[in-house]
DNA sequence: TGTACATCAGTGAACGCGCGTTCACTGATGTAC
DNA sequence: TGTACATCAGTGAACGCGCGTTCACTGATGTAC
């Protein structure tokens, strides 16, 4: 008597293009960019190769998606440090550790965000708006803090640049957190910071 | 009559290993780190895809290699740009000035230099020495600053992120250069340099 | 100065691999009547 | 309520590709005598 072929999953997965991102974030996490295929993505969603070009036109496509749901993400926990502070300036700061932070614990998302490849995923038109949205939570914070709420443009964009470049210089191993008597990659950023905002300004 | 094979290099090439590291360098300048593969640098060189064994353990020796020289580099042309100021607050701007000049010009190389994979490059054991010589530059200039030539680390650290993460946010496409009325990525990075370094400190 | 020979730096073919993507297909779903 | 059928979301096999690396080999070099 054959065995009765057990029919685990429907035929119809019913969410898969949810799946699929779930099971791209997760290889993300677990074994980086440079291990995220789609025949992977298909395999840890338990679907065969072609299925996700149901639901996206290519790996891009799947890339893109993910990503903009990245730039989601990090907006939100900026806006939920933020909000536990009242000071203009702790919320300026606190908006700059949500971004370290978020880069330091989703470290291979963080690079899809901004270009893990040769042309930037940053530059596509898809995903200037998700970081544009992103960035507009740290301009009105700088905002905030000067008289009238007006932006100077440099002083925001400088801020980014010093959060983004710690948390990648970090992240790529460049620097080294204990040598500077700091407990945690987080920590050392953090001081960095916070050095910068209240020396100065 | 069969045409006699013209053999137009000698079979012994003589500086096989600094011609493979000059073609791999093309090859980033032109084609970007993704292109970058042994059997194009063989390629390149005129020579078989299996010659490059005979001089570098495997691939990552020649990156290893690359990256190293891109570390040299980039410090002869922080000092270089030093030599030009005696201020030396105007000395540290160069460097700042030089880093971002490099990294705007030799993008993948740049890239290349911090880790283009998972595990960063820049974490090796063997990168650690050229970009440890490398950042002693920024921190004597930025000693040079201070009373009695004393280092303050954070305000250094500060510095190379900021100069780190403007050059990436621009190599990335994540800022648009003509958005802040630069004419160019390294007009703009210039900005930022000096609204910090003038601004406060 | 000439010759034997060890050493070295190449060749070219092949290995196995994982990739993105395509294709003809089939099973499930849902709608019209 | 039941049936025909269009539509949709899967399958599984195959495509061609470029990759890093290995292997037995061969041509050139240089040294010992």
């Amino acid at each position: 008597m054959p065995a009765q072929p057990k029919r685990l999953q429907p035929y119809h997965h019913g969410h898969l293009r949810d799946a699929l991102i779930r099971a791209a974030s997760g290889i993300l996490e677990n074994d980086g960019l440079s291990e995220l295929s789609l025949r992977r993505v298909a395999q840890a969603a338990g679907v065969s190769s072609a299925a996700p070009y149901h639901h996206f036109a290519d790996k891009k496509a799947l890339l893109d998606a993910i990503a903009t749901e990245g730039f989601s993400t990090l907006r939100k926990e900026m806006l939920a440090r933020m909000e536990k502070e009242t000071n203009p300036r702790a919320r300026t700061q606190a908006c700059g550790i949500a971004y370290i932070a978020f880069a330091l614990h989703h470290p291979a998302l963080f690079r899809l965000m901004f270009g893990g490849n040769d042309q930037p995923l940053a530059a596509d038109a898809a995903l200037a708006e998700p970081r544009r949205l992103t960035y507009d939570v740290l301009e009105q914070a700088v905002a905030a803090e000067s008289s009238k709420g007006r932006l100077d443009p440099l002083t925001c964009l400088g801020l980014w640049a010093l959060v983004h470049g710690i948390a990648k210089l970090i992240l790529e191993g460049a620097i080294r957190p204990s040598e500077y008597g700091a407990k945690s990659g987080l920590a050392l950023g953090v001081r960095v910071l916070e050095h910068r905002l209240n020396w100065d300004r």
